[in-house]
DNA sequence: CGTGCCGGCATTACTGCCGGCACGGTGCCGTAAT
């Protein structure tokens, strides 16, 4: 019997004490009943786990969630684990025991629906090798649940390449599948649904607005002036809140700092013992600490309601990331500060992260290998040919993918027909494109930054929200002096903002936004670029397309 | 690309300045040494 919308109803007010689910979750769950895939983007706080976790009780079958924090995945399956009638939740990751991970298997596979596991935790690691593979298949998965999603998007290009591997799963898997994410823009979406290959999927996305966060920029010379102004500015604001910094060392100094004047600070970063950061996180979420300096390391995870400032000490390396951090700020509609103290030589640390040296002779050693190969051959088989790492292999093979040089298919990878220095160069020009494309993105920052507009307008602008007139909630709008904090008037729009234009040069993109007499325009292969819509009109530089 | 640390040197002060150079962010995994 198929279960309908009554039975998700009955099973959040009974299991979980939700007496009624809000429209976004109710379609969101509705369209997986149906069998459609679904991507949401919906703000921490407004229960995107129930999306998974109300269906997964009620269809019949195993919930697999794949999720990059191991020790978020523990505090799911803890928290699943600890509500009466929400079955059985179980993590798998390198840190367990031979036995461990057995019984973790043994219990999602288990045939009596009654004492089978019903959420099965992974990171995309896992399910990269072959073996998890292999065991998923013989799996009955109700239900596929990418979390964070924003990471494949994020992370898959380098950082973590095993993101970019999920759609063979997705492939392998015939249930539907539920990608969830707090911020993603146009364009991480579009990526997202595609990476993860899925066909014509539900696109649900909530407001991105958060009006009682007060967007601020303040400007600074040099750095020794911009580093007190941070301390200062920390100092005088009610507590708790976040301050987000660029490098670790910075944020070991600034927390000893805020500490020596008698706060209750403490860093947080990847270079931090296990425990520290556990206690860090705890203690923050507990009201233990004001304030939490920390790396882009820390946020995920993070859902506390009454954090009443995140301070930036440097320009964040896109709006994406941006908007994800200051948004941890004021969820319990109280007031908060938003607040980026800017210096453009911070841009130059962002841009050199966002450069790609793509490994040539890693490339057409690869392609070589396989090309050599007369059947379909999985990662695992040319990693034991070329002796190359996971990570590497999946890296190489994401680009040589990309640029159209290998075909992914259900029992692996052929090659197409080029010569092998050949398919390393179309490779490593994807990887070229990519770093311009992510060095486009700090330019963005830089443009918030350095407006005069309403800020509001521009990030909502940037993530395709219209946005009427200004907020009158930024240091921009509060400013009377400010030069323009206007809606552009609609007459002078050549192109409506999402429409796709093309350029002779740059080829096809998106509209993004307009400001102070330019457009900016999202392409495929060069990344955000703004143009003068004197010159646009002028020299014809962009034609309506497809 | 920019920062900050280091050594060297000049200084005539228990400091200051300069040039050169290393380093800079996100987390899985799995294996080896304790």
């Amino acid at each position: 019997m198929t279960p309908v919308l009554s039975d998700l109803e009955e099973t959040a007010s009974s299991v979980f004490g939700w007496d009624h689910l809000r429209s976004g979750q109710r379609q969101a769950m509705q369209a997986l009943l149906e069998g459609r895939n679904v991507l949401c983007v919906m703000p921490t706080g407004s229960g995107k786990s129930a999306i998974y976790q109300v269906p997964g009780l009620v269809i019949p079958g195993v919930v697999v969630v794949i999720s990059p924090l191991i020790a978020l995945q523990h505090d799911q399956a803890e928290a699943l684990n600890a509500s009466a009638g929400a079955g059985r939740a179980y993590v798998v990751n390198s840190g367990l025991s031979r036995s461990d991970t057995d019984e973790a298997w043994e219990a999602a596979g288990e045939p009596d629906e009654d004492r089978r596991a019903k959420f099965l935790f992974l990171a995309p690691e896992q399910v990269a090798k072959e073996e998890a593979a292999e065991r998923l298949r013989n799996l009955d998965v109700s239900l596929l649940v990418i979390d964070e999603a924003h990471c494949v998007s994020a992370w898959g290009h380098d950082f973590r390449p095993d993101y970019l591997q999920l759609g063979t799963l997705t492939d392998s898997l015939s249930c539907p599948v539920l990608a969830l994410t707090a911020t993603a823009s146009a364009p991480v979406q579009e990526e997202i649904t595609g990476q993860l290959h899925l066909g014509d999927p539900v696109v649900l996305v909530e407001g991105f607005d958060r009006p009682n966060l007060f967007l601020e920029v303040v400007p600074h010379v040099q750095e020794a002036d911009k580093h007190r102004a941070v301390v200062e500015q920390v100092e005088g604001l009610e507590k708790p809140g976040l301050v987000y910094v660029a490098t670790r060392k910075a944020a070991d100094t600034l927390a000893e700092e805020l500490s020596a004047l008698g706060m209750k600070a403490a860093s947080y970063h990847s270079g931090r013992r296990a425990s520290d950061r556990e206690e860090v996180h705890e203690g923050f979420l507990a009201g233990r600490l004001d304030v939490v300096v920390a790396t882009t390391a820390f946020g995920m995870g993070i859902d506390k309601p009454d954090v009443r400032f995140v301070v930036h000490e440097a320009v964040a390396d896109s709006l994406d990331s941006y908007y994800q951090e200051i948004g941890r700020g004021g969820r319990d509609g109280g007031p908060a500060a938003a607040t980026l103290h800017y210096r453009t030589e911070d841009l130059s640390l962002r841009r050199f992260f966002a450069a790609k040296t793509a490994d040539r002779d890693g490339l057409e050693q690869l392609f070589a290998v396989l090309r050599a190969q007369e059947r379909p051959t999985d990662l695992k088989e040319l990693r034991a040919l070329t002796g190359l790492s996971q990570r590497k292999a999946a890296g190489l093979m994401n680009l040589l993918e990309a640029a159209g040089a290998v075909r992914a298919g259900p029992d692996g990878y052929s090659a197409e027909n080029f010569p092998p220095p050949e398919a390393a160069e179309r490779a490593v020009e994807q990887a070229r494109i990519r770093e311009t494309i992510d060095t486009s993105r700090v330019e963005m920052s830089r443009r918030y930054a350095e407006t005069r507009g309403c800020r509001r307008q521009f990030l909502l602008a940037y993530f395709g929200e219209e946005f009427d007139g200004s907020c009158g909630h930024c240091d921009n709008c509060a400013d009377a002096s400010s030069v323009d904090c206007e809606q552009q008037p609609e007459a002078e729009v050549p192109y409506a903002v999402q429409s796709k234009v093309e350029h002779a040069e740059w080829g096809p993109g998106t509209v993004m936004s307009y400001e102070e007499g330019t457009v900016t325009v999202l392409f495929e292969t060069t990344g955000y670029r703004t143009l003068s819509l004197d010159l646009v009109a002028e020299k014809g530089l962009l034609r309506a397309a497809g």
